[in-house]
DNA sequence: CACGTCGATGTCAGTTGCTGTCATCACAGT
DNA sequence: ACTGTGATGACAGCAACTGACATCGACGTG
């Protein structure tokens, strides 16, 4: 099963190129397989070609190995909270960079879901997703600040932009009917809207 | 250093009384003193004049001997949530419900205060308390819709409750003055309420 | 009182996640 | 040719966690 598309010549490279990505989808296909609990570290790097020490040198620990774009995903989110116009609100701000960042998902759809669904399936992973989306969201307040919106409005704004976010996720993911991913994200703000509105 | 407050015969019972409780100190003391990571399962059962075999007979795991209150507090809310009186919105009853939940840690400030700072100090233990609070974000929402409001106002709701207390929590553990952790509660709920309004 | 069950604990061996350390060797630059 | 660098392998070791079995006071029952 080769993993790199470029065509290349063996006998150049000490090592098969890209060992990181080989990783990564040897990973994606065992937890996917036999459940992340049941995947040992050496299993994956088994079947990448490496060694166990050779994915912790890529990967903090064994749950990492599936949240390698929260980085791209914070900077989107965070330089298109930047490039608001400065005539929205913070919320409604953070709600366009999100449908921004949804609308990126929705790209790798099948990836996505897949991935998501592996993550439901065990505790431990999904307290590391919750911890990427609080970084998220302390990165996504850090960028209101720099809007001059204060705390804590700012907090508030990014933490309830993720809340929405999760929920619009979670319900795109769910649902078999595939509507939007942006779409679902600004109905559940307007929701939000709605449900917080004084009467 | 004895324990148990209440005086008993050592020579009726075979082992000290309340082990679990034992370990519940134990772990605070020693994490609070050289930190989480520096802190072996093993030294902590010795703190308690147990093994570390009975440490994981009563907890699931390291971090989990930090969060056995839990339960109750979700019990608390939950119940708190569903005996709000009906004229009030989903968001108000969870309000009300953050408000009781906040009014009860305060009674405990010293303890809350040393329990807080020993998670925020470490990455692991943020993740623990998240999927906990991702857990009472769950059952609020239950409560809500057994109160019939619909998805996925919620969902939202009581994500964005968690999100409220949450915020009004850090910044009455950073404050030096004391302001009632209820009374930081509501105004965080208020400043939400102003952030999500339309213009 | 004798006896059997039960519950909390101890003991021990084993797996696995994760780390420190040193060696290897193709490649690139000088 | 000489040397540094970077990605990897090899190996030893710690600590978290688990399964299986043993221990022995308490307690109820006959």
């Amino acid at each position: 099963m080769s993993v790199s598309v470029i065509s290349y010549d063996p006998r150049m490279t000490r090592w098969e190129p890209n060992g990181r990505g080989r990783l990564e989808l040897a990973a994606l296909a065992l937890y996917g397989e036999r459940g992340f609990e049941n995947t040992t570290v050496a299993e994956i790097a088994a079947r990448a070609g490496l060694t166990e020490r050779t994915f912790f040198r890529h990967f903090a620990d064994k749950r990492e190995v599936l949240f390698s774009g929260a980085d791209a995903l914070q900077e989107l989110l965070v330089s298109n909270v930047a490039a608001a116009p400065d005539s929205i609100g913070p919320i409604d701000a953070v709600g366009a960079a999100l449908e921004a960042a949804g609308a990126l998902l929705q790209e790798r759809r099948e990836y996505a879901r897949q991935r998501a669904a592996i993550i439901a399936a065990n505790t431990e992973l999904r307290e590391r997703e919750l911890i990427k989306l609080a970084s998220l969201a302390s990165a996504i307040a850090d960028a209101l600040r720099r809007r001059g919106v204060a705390d804590p409005a700012a907090s508030l704004s990014a933490e309830a932009g993720i809340a929405v976010f999760r929920i619009a996720f979670e319900r795109w993911v769910q649902e078999t009917n595939q509507r939007d991913l942006p779409e679902l994200i600004r109905d559940s703000l307007d929701e939000l809207k709605a449900v917080t509105a004084d009467r």
